[in-house]
RNA sequence: GGGCGAGUGGUGGAAUGGCAUACACGCUGGACUUAAAAUCCAGUGACCGCAAGGUCGUAAGGGUCCGACUCCCUUCUCGCCCACCA
């Protein structure tokens, strides 16, 4: 362990010192402007990380920079306590989740005061509370009410490891989000929330966020995927089954020369009795089903698919027959699961035509682009030139150009045709103009125990039955025999099962499957305006003096989940007339990775850099300042230990220049008199000090408020410190400059590295906290 | 395939049209010390030069401008997100 200044017993000595005097607990009635400072809260695994501590260090900055501006700063925090890994460790420690969850609450609570963070710990809430829980069951109810909660019976994503199922967002490059295992499908019947009710504006209020970083922008907007097209009316030739197909083309319809289905269209069986190889055609299918969504939706694979014989699709725009086809490519969760192929004007369908050998018909012709034809002469060989048989294409023509072999549109620009087809075809009944969603609705069932019971009574007689409000919280058994098989452990609970239907009073089932843990955070942040509201979800007075949440911060991981998740949740308040604005988070900040050698830290790598020993090391200060100074903080940090040496000892410059000052006595601000100061000679270091002073304060503030830099700040500071130290020794007592600049160090330093600014505050002989 | 971002010394990174490389790490030399640690001082983009000084230099190429790391065009490389999305 180095030498350097006693920072022991200083973090414990202001620590206690906070707690003591309250300083961070926040009155929501105050007169002062509010300021709404959250991170991202976490889960209790017990020990904090080195990604914590750079979240939680940036938010602790932020909040203790307007807490010195002056503003009413609610800076709570809590714990996202439901979930799986509780499981885990319960089945492997012989305990219960919740013993093994409120251990590790304390055991993390303890790590974060250690860090000296500036949470008002009387509004701690952990959502695995009854007290928390029970408003998850009555938002449930509220959205049940209304016919957002609802279920149904679908195919499903199914973590065959995890033994759940997991909302569409849960599943990242076609594995579990917690353990990658490869997702299956299931058909299952199940709890959805209607997010797709909100996606309008959740897409159209994307444009308000403008400060969320644009790639999180663009993320939503990409998972929302809203698509403008139409829905053409193709139909089984014998039978007259409508097909309908989703295409964002309309203007290639007339080259539309096959269509394709998924193998899990519905109309494969209607139309059974027509298909002639049939056979083969369910054997297709069948090992279309045993691919993983993985191999399924490989890009790089050649399209496989077979023809249904027998049966033909009617082109409903010049009544021609075209093959029927079903693929692996075309995916039954979107659009109407079936495509219309136009081989010439669409790459995808280009190689599978030429694959299976179908036809291929141009609609779409290059434009002419010559100067001399741009003037209106379009001649035959220029004309000749550009038409290309179908045959002799190499790829398909996807760019803009003139409609042809499409009737009446000939010769129009296909930008212009794509509406005026789709109109027309509106108007003729043979399709519409159609929009589809890339979003789904929200599967929030789940096999598992630690987590908030749904509130639905399943009733003989009256079917599906809401608990009623009266009956919240619906609590979660204790005496749970948790063996991770044999799925929810809920349903092995006979007291827990068995109860009276709220509607006829006759025996009646629980549901046992919990709600998702994303369902707990799509709303904590309200719940911190008032955590200890026990007859309401929340004080409608606490919300409009808090909310929105001025600067929100995490990390990128949940660009879409959580925070798609929470804007959904917040919009459906406002529909209730719960609150008053569109958007949660005024501000976002998602930080960048704290990496060592360039991986992730993990166990398996064995590349885990544990915050306590730097905590026992150097002190907390030392830690927060290095990983902000290591890197601006959206960027990736690659942890290095020598950026600690390096703070550390710029800390101790920083403590023995103080240290040097004689404590003087108290002088308020304001009443000294700054004009004998003035009219002193001076020589010009003195001159360039105060304006080395100056520039510093206003570069740091500038810093951390418009753009977070926290890495120039703290660099702007250290510039300060050397100028100081490059005063002549024997002056750096008498001046009272020097003074003056090592008070605006000191208290410029106070947001990232507290404890030791409020120690060096007390010796420079103020009697209040710098704070 | 679509979208977002990045590319600057040995390293982390500064500079958003005006002295490229702030600040820090590392390294080199020096002071202090019996010695070490700590601390302090000096130096540190490359090349040429004893020096003064000069030449080159921000992924590559081109352009705009009195002036470009910064703006525009072309290309390359890397990272992330979405994706047989019809």
């Amino acid at each position: 362990m180095p030498s350097g200044y006693p920072f022991k017993e200083i973090e414990i000595k202001w620590q206690e010192y906070w707690r003591k005097v309250r300083l961070f607990n926040t009155p929501s009635d105050s007169v002062r402007p509010k300021y709404y400072c959250l991170e991202m809260f976490p889960y209790p695994s017990g020990r904090i990380h080195m990604g914590h501590v750079r979240n939680y260090t940036i938010g602790d900055v932020v909040a203790r920079f307007k807490m010195m501006q002056g503003f009413n700063v609610l800076h709570p925090m809590g714990f996202d306590a439901f979930g799986q890994p509780a499981e885990n460790a319960a089945i492997k420690n012989k305990t219960s989740p919740a013993t093994w969850t409120y251990k590790c609450i304390d055991w993390m609570r303890q790590e974060l005061k250690k860090m000296g963070f500036s949470y008002d710990w009387e509004r701690e809430i952990s959502t695995c509370s009854p007290d928390y829980y029970r408003w998850n069951q009555w938002i449930f109810l509220k959205m049940f009410e209304r016919g957002l909660a609802y279920k149904k019976s679908s195919s499903v994503n199914w973590c065959p490891s995890c033994l759940t199922t997991l909302a569409n967002e849960e599943v990242i490059n076609g594995g579990c989000w917690r353990c990658a295992t490869a997702v299956e499908k299931k058909d299952l019947e199940k709890w959805y929330l209607k997010i797709t009710e909100y996606q309008e504006c959740l897409l159209e209020d994307l444009k308000e966020l403008k400060h969320w970083p644009e790639r999180v922008v663009a993320m939503q907007e990409n998972w929302l995927g809203k698509s403008v097209g139409a829905e053409i009316y193709f139909r089984e030739k014998t039978t007259g089954e409508v097909i309908p197909v989703f295409t964002t083309r309309a203007d290639t319809i007339f080259g539309a020369t096959y269509i394709v289905l998924a193998p899990e269209h519905p109309m494969i069986s209607k139309i059974k009795q027509q298909i002639s190889n049939i056979e083969d055609v369910e054997k297709y299918i069948e090992i279309v089903k045993k691919e993983t969504r993985l191999q399924r939706e490989d890009v790089a694979k050649t399209k496989t698919g077979i023809e249904l014989k027998g049966v033909k699709a009617i082109n409903p725009v010049n009544n021609e027959e075209v093959p029927i086809w079903i693929a692996d490519y075309v995916l039954m969760e979107y659009g109407t699961g079936a495509i219309m192929a136009v081989p010439t004007h669409d790459q995808r369908d280009f190689l599978f035509a030429k694959e299976h050998g179908l036809p291929m018909k141009i609609v779409i012709e290059k434009p002419e682009t010559s100067p001399s034809t741009a003037l209106g002469t379009d001649t035959e060989q220029s004309r000749s030139a550009r038409n290309q048989k179908p045959e002799e294409l190499t790829e398909a023509y996807e760019a803009e150009g003139i409609q042809v072999n499409s009737g009446q549109f000939d010769g129009l620009p296909n930008t212009v045709a794509k509406e005026k087809i789709a109109v027309w075809m509106e108007e003729i009944g043979i399709g519409k103009k159609e929009e589809k969603w890339r979003l789904r609705d929200w599967l929030i069932s789940r096999q598992r125990y630690w987590g908030t019971p749904i509130p639905v009574i399943y009733c003989d007689k009256c079917g599906t039955v809401a608990v009623p409000e009266v009956d919240l919280p619906i609590l979660l058994s204790e005496n749970v025999e948790i063996t991770g098989k044999g799925g929810s452990p809920l349903s092995r609970v006979k007291e827990f099962v068995e109860t009276k239907c709220p509607k006829c009073k006759t025996k009646a089932r629980r549901e046992t499957d919990t709600m998702a843990t994303f369902f707990d955070s799509s709303w904590y942040f309200l719940r911190f305006c008032s955590p200890k509201n026990k007859g309401e979800i929340f004080d409608k007075k606490d919300i409009s003096y808090w909310m929105p949440v001025d600067q929100y911060i995490g990390g990128i991981e949940h660009a879409v989940l959580h925070l798609l998740y929470s804007r959904f949740f917040t919009k459906f308040f406002k529909d209730l007339g719960l609150v008053d604005f569109k958007e949660p988070f005024r501000h976002l900040l998602t930080q960048g990775m704290v990496l060592k050698d360039g991986e992730v830290m993990s166990k398996s790598r064995g590349n885990i850099v544990d915050p306590d020993e730097i905590i026992k090391d150097y002190g907390a200060d030392t830690l927060r300042l290095a990983m902000l100074f290591a890197a601006p903080p959206e960027a990736e940090i690659d942890w290095n230990e020598r950026g600690i040496e390096g703070t550390w000892r710029f800390l101790n410059r920083v403590w023995r220049m103080v240290e040097e000052q004689q404590p003087a006595p108290v002088k308020r601000s304001g009443l000294g008199k700054p004009e004998t100061r003035v009219q002193k000679p001076e020589d010009s270091s003195v001159l360039d000090l105060k304006r080395k002073i100056h520039q510093t304060i206003k570069k740091a503030t500038e810093d951390i408020e418009n753009s977070f830099q926290f890495n120039t700040a703290i660099a702007a500071i250290m510039e300060l410190v050397n100028e100081i130290y490059a005063q002549k020794p024997e002056t750096r007592v008498e001046k009272p400059e020097i003074k003056e600049a090592i008070e605006a160090v000191v208290r410029l330093l106070a947001p990232f590295v507290p404890h030791m600014s409020e120690e060096m505050w007390e010796k420079l002989g103020h009697k209040e906290s710098i704070f």
